[in-house]
DNA sequence: CTTTGTGCAAAGCCTTTGCAATTTT
DNA sequence: AAAATTGCAAAGGCTTTGCACAAAG
């Protein structure tokens, strides 16, 4: 089945930018607010649309925090993880081959095929430990 | 400062007893459906309150599914992840010193401290998998 | 011109909270 | 009797949806 066209709209171009403006996670409420703060006139439902689309389409990361918000992060394209500062935020992109290779083989092992997995790493950046 | 008495009433048992009989994960809403299926008339308040104040306690460990409904599984206290299937949910329990170390030196590389870190599987199991 | 996307407001869900009644200690 | 806990219903917060209008192809 050949997939629906995606049109190219306006919002969607803000939202991604939006995204690769910032380094970090942002969620739905926060990017709405981004833009609106920048003069656009984007909706909020639109915003979480948009985010959906591209998190579909591995265009974004996506994390949910304990609190249960969803937030979205562009991503570079290759598998990774994050190492997210519990104080300030601030996200590193780490990858791991070692972690890839042992969630499968511990998966496999136990007879589970179709493999995938979420780490998410935190920890207080040497910035905020410094007080 | 000394910390306030928890006292044991008929509720926090029988969410306590509900987890302890089946192996994998259950939303406080199930929890509650649960204990109104044998006959309790617990609230559902109730069972939100008692399953975060064991999750507080570490007697429960907790995750949150992608649609950010949170889940209470009751957890052999060592530090250990989840393998879950896709398909049923049925869960496996897995242990990864090569995982932790990982993850600790990582983190210390780039300057975090205090680290943790969250890792869930997930796959299709083999009863899963043979339809 | 047809199809897809947008905005708004309403509705949905999961979860938390206020408060009077009840249960523990 | 004092203090903690419960139940219910109301309120909250994030997210999704219905629908008429606007925009894209």
């Amino acid at each position: 089945m050949p997939e629906q066209p995606l049109r190219l709209t306006r919002q969607r171009q803000a939202v991604a930018e939006a995204l690769e403006n910032v380094p970090d996670f942002r969620s739905a409420q926060e990017v709405h607010e981004m833009l609106r703060s920048g003069g656009s006139t984007i909706g909020l439902a639109t915003v979480y649309r948009t985010l959906q689309l591209l998190a579909d389409h591995d265009q974004v990361d996506v994390i949910r925090s304990a609190e249960g918000e969803a937030s979205y992060r562009r991503c570079s394209g290759s598998h990774h993880h994050h190492l997210v500062c519990r104080s300030c935020g601030a996200t590193v992109e780490v990858e791991g081959p070692a972690v890839e290779r042992w969630t499968r083989a511990t998966a496999e092992e136990h007879g589970y095929a179709d493999v995938s997995h979420t780490l998410e790493i935190f920890g207080v950046c040497r910035r905020c430990s410094d007080h």
